[in-house]
DNA sequence: TGAATATATGAATAAGTGTTCATATATCGG
DNA sequence: CCGATATATGAACACTTATTCATATATTCA
């Protein structure tokens, strides 16, 4: 591997910016949950699961209608969800009610739309 | 495909729920956009480049040393992070300097943090 | 121009993931 | 208990993706 200590082409200090680097690094285990977090937010289905909870609570059925996909499809994302902790969930009789666990997932969900609405791709 | 149109076994009013969240859906472009974000953020490697960057900028030779991987794999991730724009670049001599795009990427990654510190399993 | 450095990229492979299909579990009414 | 409804889950398959290896491009220096 090619060491990369000394530079003369560009000024970048290397030798500090990677020491600042590996010192600052966050924990792997840190690294590795914050990826799976946002790696349950990266499916399509998820997110229109997690942004109609958003506004409300609701129950599998419902998803399964209002998604127009089958109920076995809902039922594994809502598996993945509740899993990270994502949605919880009360049982009323047969039907199982879900919703988000906590406003950290509206906040995430939000700064999201938020991102990706600043590329104003699609308004006005 | 079964309706659950109406349900006697729970108090929840299904036809006014699905159709909320029909009528209050995210079209499905920005659905995609949204799932897509969120997947560029769900790989650890990435997650690593791009917390390296929210500390400094850097040049691919620095992230290389830094993250202790091949060139290849950060190139190639930093190529997913620049068609994305969550990085921009800019060049100096032989080095390509990295930094992040905009402070909606900082956001995210802070509120990823903040969601998984919040579950208090590292802390204290 | 030629050698060396810095980065990018195409192809291949291995690992991961979302959906479907079939089936299991759980709850309620009769 | 039995049938119907509501949800969950295991296995299989198609599809995606991250890394590696080899190589290409670009820039600087002699």
């Amino acid at each position: 591997m090619i060491k990369y200590d000394i530079c003369e082409t560009c000024e970048c200090s290397h030798k500090d910016k990677v020491s600042k680097a590996k010192s600052e690094a966050l924990d792997d285990e840190v690294i590795y949950d914050l990826a799976d977090v946002f790696k349950v937010f990266g499916d399509s289905t998820r997110i229109k699961i997690l942004y109609a909870l958003f506004n409300q609570e609701m129950c599998v059925g419902d998803l399964v209608e209002a998604l127009d996909m089958t109920q076995s499809a809902i039922s594994h994302q809502l598996r993945v969800l509740r899993q990270n902790d994502l949605v919880k969930f009360r049982k009323e009789g047969k039907a199982v009610i879900y919703s988000l666990d906590d406003e950290h997932v509206s906040i995430l969900l939000q700064q999201g739309l938020c991102h990706i609405l600043h590329k104003n791709k699609y308004g006005e």
